[in-house]
DNA sequence: TCTGGGGTCCTAGGACCC
DNA sequence: TCTGGGGTCCTAGGACCC
């Protein structure tokens, strides 16, 4: 077959308008805590005091997590330390996350919107995207985000931010504007005067490495960037130059996932309460976090390829290896022999460790695999083994069997703690 | 002896998101 | 001053093959 015959068959790409609206909840974190506190009997809102949900300070994991509008209100920003937040407002009230609760208020936002098309993705934990393009006509789409709004504030007791537009980008860019409990439309006609006036750090995707670079070029707000040309940021920026100047016209074709696909990769890390030198000791951690990893893993059925071990120093400096794995595999003392070797080949004698993490990637699926190819007798018993020791997790808690090592040290393992 | 280029896979690191 | 944890995607260089 010759090139062009090649290329003849690709399909002609036809770009419908598409009636999107994104939902994203106010303040996702601290509403939501503050709606389990009232219902435990609570006297203060706090949502209505300065205040934020926070890491543990102790733990070395002091950043602000969410913050209420009185808190923004003395310039608070998220994901700044505590310690900066406590400089700017003295009176701040803290609280601790607990994501249960939070997983069973996404769980209710998400079966409220159902009521309205079972085209949904899960964006986060606290934002959805709704493919509605059966309503047609604007004002219908319109009606419809009024209606969200309302029901979500009556019914589930905490508010959300809904924009509505003809792509998701708009869409998403829409719901960011003034908060809380807002419906905002953000049409084509209406990029000029809503999105291009805006800073360019405000426009999704662009991040504090990026900010400075287009300041130099005198790219400050979303219209300069929308008018510089398109060619030349593709030079400079790569794929990621282009995305922007598209963003910045308001382009994006991208679908509404609503099919929740297979993750690309698991991961756990953790900052260690204090900085470790110690191979001995960070191996046994690395087991902990392998344990998790793989359970997580088995529990989705999934078999990993590749192995990854991440570590940070005090200074702040990340390095990583990975490895791909002799065969795929679920199996924790499998993925541990090479997340230990990874390791080895890390670690620099002396260097002290602040956090440490690991990670399973091209993950497939667990029927996909032959297994019979592959699997010898040794590693049947120690799947066997691991499916053991699952059940058990399953039936009394993962935190039920604890590897003798880590019962001598106080590291909680957050995520499966009560 | 000196000379390619294209494609794929793997790896390390960086940027961004919530 | 102190800086989480869980992700996704991209880039660039090297190895290797044809």
């Amino acid at each position: 077959m010759t090139n062009a015959n090649k290329y003849s068959i690709i399909k002609p790409v036809i770009f419908m308008k598409r009636e999107i609206l994104h939902v994203d909840v106010n303040n996702a974190f601290l509403s939501w805590t503050a709606i389990d506190m009232l219902k435990k009997g609570s006297k203060i809102d706090i949502r209505e005091i300065p205040s934020i949900i926070g890491g543990d300070e102790s733990k070395r994991s002091g950043i602000v997590l969410a913050k209420s509008p009185k808190a923004k209100e003395f310039g608070i920003k998220t994901a700044e330390t505590i310690y900066q937040a406590k400089i700017k407002c003295p009176n701040l009230q803290i609280f601790p996350s607990n994501y249960k609760i939070y997983r069973e208020n996404s769980d209710k936002l998400y079966k409220l919107l159902l009521e309205y098309t079972d085209k949904i993705e899960r964006f986060s934990i606290d934002e959805c995207f709704l493919d509605m393009t059966h309503y047609l006509m604007n004002d219908a789409l319109l009606n419809k985000a009024k209606e969200i709004n309302k029901r979500v504030k009556e019914e589930l007791g905490f508010t959300v931010n809904v924009g509505v537009a003809h792509n998701k980008l708009l869409a998403k860019m829409a719901s960011d504007f003034t908060k809380p409990d807002r419906v905002h439309t953000l049409y084509e006609e209406e990029i000029p005067t809503k999105m291009w006036p805006l800073p360019v750090s405000e426009l999704f995707m662009i991040g504090k490495r990026t900010v400075p670079k287009l300041y130099q070029m005198q790219i400050k707000t979303i219209g300069d960037l929308a008018h510089t040309n398109k060619e030349m940021l593709g030079n400079k920026f790569g794929k990621h130059g282009i995305m922007m100047w598209e963003y910045a016209n308001g382009i994006d074709n991208s679908e509404v996932k609503y099919i929740r696909e297979r993750p690309k990769g698991i991961g756990n890390s953790i900052t260690l309460p204090q900085d470790i030198s110690d191979i001995n000791k960070l191996e046994e951690i690395l087991l902990n976090i392998t344990d998790q990893v793989a359970y997580r893993l088995r529990k989705e059925n999934l078999l990993a390829n590749v192995v990854n071990v991440q570590l940070r120093t005090k200074n702040f400096s990340d390095t990583s290896h990975q490895k791909k794995l002799p065969h795929p595999t679920s199996n924790t003392k499998e993925i541990y022999t090479v997340a230990k070797e990874l390791l080895k080949e890390l670690y620099k004698k002396g260097t002290a460790i602040r956090l440490i993490g690991l990670r399973v990637d091209n993950l497939i699926e667990k029927n996909e695999m032959q297994l019979s190819l592959f699997d010898t007798k040794e590693e049947k018993k120690l799947d066997k083994l691991d499916e053991t020791i699952d059940k058990l997790k399953e039936k009394y808690g993962y935190n039920f069997i604890k590897r003798g090592s880590n019962l001598k040290d106080n590291i909680k393992w957050s995520k499966f703690e009560k």
